[in-house]
DNA sequence: CTGGCTGATGCAAATACTGCAACACTGCGA
DNA sequence: TCGCAGTGTTGCAGTATTTGCATCAGCCAG
């Protein structure tokens, strides 16, 4: 069993990188042309991938059903859903809740005040780990390993002013966020926003992050601290959820 | 090849409906615990699925990331991209992007005004086909059978005084759009939005559509039809682009 | 403590998959 | 126009993977 389904697997994978042909995926998988056609018709049958009328395969629409399902059913979203909405009505801001995901980090849930500022923020969008409160929160509790997996790919673009644009200064502030278990976005990625974050762990470490954000405007960076002995305790309480 | 990819497929989505058991599947697909076991170990291993500590299995984060490369790589989006952005630039309103994925509809791209009021819509977003500009056009344009599938399970929920909320309207009002070969939205889903929509076909028949929006203090109905024949012309390039 | 249920693994039998060969079709260059 | 090279597609027999059984370990409830 294994070995078909970890292939087909691997097939898929290979064709998100972008459009492959059989013969290029045969060659790439050391299979005969016969044998790669098989497969991928197969795959195409249950729709994880497409063929277009070039020849070229692409993902299938049934990939982008799954990962709908799969947000929900998601183990960290299930657990926090109550806690973050207790959270919200408490301190009023939007409450932004990130999970670490292979290597990358995403937003997974949030709550927004439907009268209030509306942010670019999106849930299932990837969020850059070295300029937003989560992310610095996700990776200050990850180990060196961990961290180059999700900083691999960094532009270090430079948003504002604020913006820390080396792994190193990032590094030593990462040390700082450990030791205080709370993280700050100052400005960071948009002049006008702050938020601080707390990170989220189950037993297999840390697997999130959750966030309290303000225009600064309305609500500076000392003001948002005031909030984050009660985002602790609720990161706390959903920790505790997940085991 | 073919056995195992396919029923590995179908136990992906029969735990894409809720949390299961190897007991549960194993009995469902009439196969031995130990190999329902092994598969699931399997899928485990590459990401598709997720154990809990409980032993349910649930579906696993690679499936999230596979979804995002799924939709930059769709052929609609891509085939789309540079006219509706150049449609957006003529027009100024806010242009959406859906597509006829399975049986619903999902909006897969949208090009807005960065000044203008934004509207509460997400990529990836599913439509409700029955009160939308987008879900009309493309309900319009399928047959019987396509109809059944995508209408399926609506609530037919009234959200304002103009929603359609029965299926004999709306095939009334479907077959008048399948002869003007466009739809409106006058207020069906919110009572300050009005929106034109047409479709897009390929080969295969109706794949999507596209539509532009606004508030109707802003722009009504009648002003809103003076874009049509643009919109039109557009969604025929598209149209050729998918062959 | 014991009985029942689930998780996990080795092994031989059985089945599904592989590679080959062959053919059809396409597009390209001679 | 023709032939050629590359690709898509199918049947078939050998082989290798997967399957089901038997078995054991761990856990919880009675």
């Amino acid at each position: 069993m294994s070995k078909s389904v970890r292939r087909a697997a691997l097939i898929i994978d290979s064709i998100a990188e972008g459009p492959k042909t059989v013969v290029e995926l045969s060659l790439m998988f050391d299979l005969h042309r016969s044998t790669m056609f098989r497969e991928l018709q197969s795959l195409e049958e249950v729709g994880y991938v497409h063929r277009r009328k070039s020849g070229q395969y692409t993902l299938g629409l049934h990939l982008i059903s799954l990962s709908k399902l799969a947000f929900d059913n998601l183990d960290l979203r299930e657990a926090a859903h109550d806690h973050i909405r207790r959270l919200h009505k408490v301190v009023g801001n939007t409450v932004h809740l990130a999970a670490l995901m292979e290597s990358s980090i995403v937003y997974v849930d949030k709550v927004e005040d439907p009268n209030g500022v509306r942010m670019y923020s999106r849930i299932g969008k990837a969020v850059l780990p070295y300029c937003s409160g989560v992310g610095k929160a996700i990776l200050a509790d990850l180990d060196e390993g961990g961290r180059n997996a999700v900083l691999a790919g960094s532009t270090w673009e430079k948003f504002t002013e604020h913006t820390i644009t080396s792994r190193d200064a990032l590094d030593r502030e990462l040390e700082i966020i450990k030791k205080q278990r709370w993280a700050a976005d100052d400005r960071e990625f948009e002049d006008f926003v702050n938020c601080v974050a707390v990170p989220i762990h189950s037993s297999m470490g840390v697997v999130g992050a959750l966030s309290v954000t303000a225009i600064r405007m309305v609500q500076n960076l000392p003001q948002l601290k005031t909030h984050l002995p009660l985002m602790q305790q609720t990161a706390e309480l959903i920790s505790r959820e997940l085991g």
